[in-house]
Formats: C-alpha cells, sequence, structure tokens
DNA sequence: GACGGGACTTGATTCTGGTCAAGTGGGTTC
DNA sequence: GAACCCACTTGACCAGAATCAAGTCCCGTC
C-alpha cells in the first residue's frame, strides 16, 4: 500500500504528506483465506483494518454459540475505528474473513496522534461514526418493525440500485440470512415464494430482480 | 443553567471558561409537560439536548405508524449529539417528553467551532458517539440471540444493580415494552410468571427483584 | 466415475409472541 | 358518587418463523 493509495481513503484525504507518512509507518499488510478470525468480541485492539479485497463479517456470538452477523465489509471499506475510542479498547464484535481476503492493518497511536494536530480527521471520524449509528438504528427498526420477507427485500433493492437490478451474492446464502436476521431455510423458503409470483430469478449466488416494481409494492403491505 | 451547572458535563469539562461562555451563548432552556414532541424523524437538526428533569422517549416510527422506543433519556443525559455530524444534519428519530420535563437546548455552532481548537473535546465527542454504537450493538444481539423473557429480566436486572434491588419504572409500562421490543401484552404475562415463580413482587412501578440468583440462572437457560 | 462434504432446498411440526377482545382498577372530572 | 379514561391484565386464538429431518445439487478429491 503506497502514500498514493493512502490518500485515497476518505478518512486520510484531509492529510498532509508528512502526516500521511506518519500513518504509513504504523502500517502492515495481511492475507488471509476464507473463514480465518481476525479478532473475537473482547479481544484488546490494537488495530483498524481496510480491506483492500475480499469480504470480513463482523458478529456477535450468544452464550451458546448462536452467531448474529452485524455486518459485511467488502472492498474498500474500513471498519472497526470506532474502538478506538471505547472506554475499554476492546473489539465488540467478531470478525472472520468469508472469502480470500487482503487486509492493510493500522495501529491506532498514528492516527490518534494526529487528531490533535487535525480537527478535519476528527470531523471525518466523528462523521463515519454517526454513519455507522444511523446504519444500526435502521437495522433495529428493521428487526422490529418488519418482517423477514420485507427485510430480505429491502436489501435485494438496495444492493440491486447499482447493478442494473441483479445482484450477485459476495458471500454465501447463510451469512446473508443472519446478517438479515433469519435462519437459511427461512432465506430459501422466502426466495422460493418470489420466485413463483416471477419477481425474481435465482442462480446459484445471483439474483435477478425481473419486477422490482412488484418488489417494491410488497413492502407497502 | 450558570456556567458552573455547564462546566460539570462531562463533554464540556475540557473547556476554558472563555470556551465555556461561548458555548453558554447558544443555549436555551425549556420545560415541557408529558407527550410533547421535540422534534421528528427527518426534522433538520438545530440542536442537541440536556436532560435537566425528567424523561424523553427517542423512537422511530414504521410507515404504518408501529413506534420502537429505541432509549429512554433520563435526567442528567445529553442526547442527539451524533446528528451533528450526520451528512444531511436530519434527526433519525422522534423525541417525545414521557413526564413533565425541563430541557437545556445547544445549538450546533458554537460546539461545532470549538472542535478545531479542542482536540479533547473531539475525543469526548468520538467516545460518546463510539458508547452508543456499543449500546446499539447490544439491543441489536439481545433482539435476534434473545428472547423476551431474557430481555426482560437483563433489562431488571441492570436497572437494579444500583438500587438494592428495587426497580421502580420511571416510564409507563408500555414504553419498557417498546423499548425491549415487545408487545405491553407480552410484559405484562412475564412479569406475571415472573410473579408466580416468586422471583419478583410488583406494585404499580415498583418491581422488586426477589431472587437475583434465581433470575441470573433463567438467563442461562 | 464413485465418493464425500458442504451449501442449499423442501417438508412437517412446534412454539414464541402478536393480535383481538374483554375485563379490572385507579385516578380525575363533573 | 357516577361517568369516564387510561394503563394494565388476562384469555383465546393465530401466524410467522424456528426447528428438526430428509433430500438435492454442486464441486472437490481420489
Amino acid at each position: 500500500m503506497t502514500l498514493n493509495d493512502l490518500r485515497r481513503i476518505p478518512l486520510f484525504e484531509p492529510l498532509t504528506s508528512e502526516q500521511l507518512a506518519r500513518i504509513h509507518t504504523g502500517l502492515r499488510e495481511r492475507r488471509c483465506e476464507a473463514g480465518e478470525r481476525l479478532f473475537a468480541q473482547g479481544d484488546v485492539a490494537r488495530h483498524f483494518f481496510l480491506v483492500a479485497d475480499g469480504s470480513v463479517k463482523l458478529s456477535r456470538l450468544s452464550r451458546d454459540g448462536d452467531e448474529k452477523v452485524i455486518e459485511v465489509i467488502q472492498a474498500g471499506q474500513l471498519f472497526a475505528e470506532a474502538v478506538m475510542f471505547m472506554d475499554e479498547r476492546r473489539y465488540p464484535v467478531n470478525a472472520t474473513t468469508v472469502t480470500e481476503t487482503r487486509l492493510i492493518l493500522f495501529e491506532h497511536a498514528p492516527l490518534l496522534g494526529l487528531l490533535d494536530e487535525s480537527p478535519d480527521v476528527a470531523l471525518k471520524l466523528l462523521g463515519s461514526l454517526s454513519r455507522r449509528i444511523h446504519g444500526l438504528l435502521s437495522q433495529l427498526d428493521e428487526l422490529t418493525l418488519h418482517n423477514a420477507t420485507y427485510r430480505l427485500i429491502s436489501y435485494l433493492l438496495s444492493e440491486g440500485r447499482a447493478t442494473a437490478g441483479e445482484v450477485r451474492l459476495a458471500v454465501p446464502k447463510q451469512v446473508i440470512a443472519s446478517r438479515l436476521s433469519m435462519q437459511p431455510e427461512t432465506l430459501s423458503r422466502i426466495l422460493a415464494r418470489l420466485r413463483t409470483r416471477r419477481l425474481i430469478e435465482v442462480q446459484g449466488d445471483t439474483i435477478k430482480l425481473c419486477d422490482e416494481r412488484g418488489l417494491r409494492a410488497m413492502l407497502e403491505s
């Protein structure tokens, strides 16, 4: 990861070259295969991460081992920056690679040191944390205010927005199911139902949204 | 609200008297009765708030009018600071007083202006946002990983911690129910069940935890 | 090409919690 | 004190999704 790569990350955009170089010193690269555990909930946090390639799932575990995926992180996204500012600096989630993945690890200290001299970076961080809060609020009311079908459809619509009505799932369906807080069986059944109604077509990990209008209509009821 | 009162708010603790005075200029007091709407989800945000006395509920509304209480804010707590840093500065929740309430309103501009000169305040804010993230994560996995009884018991135990095993509900049971994502009927039924098992005693808005050990044991199964 | 494993699908059944409806009790108003 | 309202409780019923159990499909290896 070169200095120029670094500059392309929005968070670092306000920094001078000298500051950027300081960040660059506390930086490491790591390659993982699918299924590697990066850190566990409760671990003392030493880094935050950038997914350069691949995908990582963040999840919480209940005492008896049930897992709930909170978020799936894709290439280009930062994660675990918020931990730097927690009272105890411990990760509140588990992180596990879902596919083969290339990661950049950032040490806390260099960035923390910069906060004093660059209020702009502080503002960027505040912005990114409040976006995360917003996202979590959405997840919360999707869960309580809407049923499984609604959640799946609105997930498909949001994913399909960029890609001309075709959604390619970057991670196994089980992971999507957990992210949407349902069992794999339920996800499968809902897809089947949408398929018989000719609203979508499913081919392995690719889902074609045949009737976006119809899908949207289902969100109303 | 005097300058000295202001200084006692943790967020403002790092500020000089001169800076504090600047915050003080953009400050207003407001008294509300129970049930007043302070702002609605989607409103352009102009202030953040301190509850001086009383209680405020923050909630989200579904399209068809179902309400989910996200948080109940009590005396001494700030709320809606995160909104300052959102892309569109709009409240992501509704705020409604639950009881008679005295509020302090803070304008955004003075604090935002201070961020450049006081990295400490920025750090405080980052800390408070990451605490909120943590809280939302807990709510998320309580919802998906645990059932209604579990949620209620762990709520009671956390509330009863300070007060020698006696919980006095500051807000109506319906509000608690919504905060815990269940219907009032369900809350009532669970309380009844715990009562017949001699784990608690209920008298109006006061709940006595007779058998904390037993309650904790129920969290295991 | 047979075997094995994992992801996914489908079916049958169960259960938690939601909905609808009626009833209770306390507090306030006239 | 009668009427009313509102929060809460209790009961009967229902439904969405979880669970349990097979079965299918795909893809790797040997």
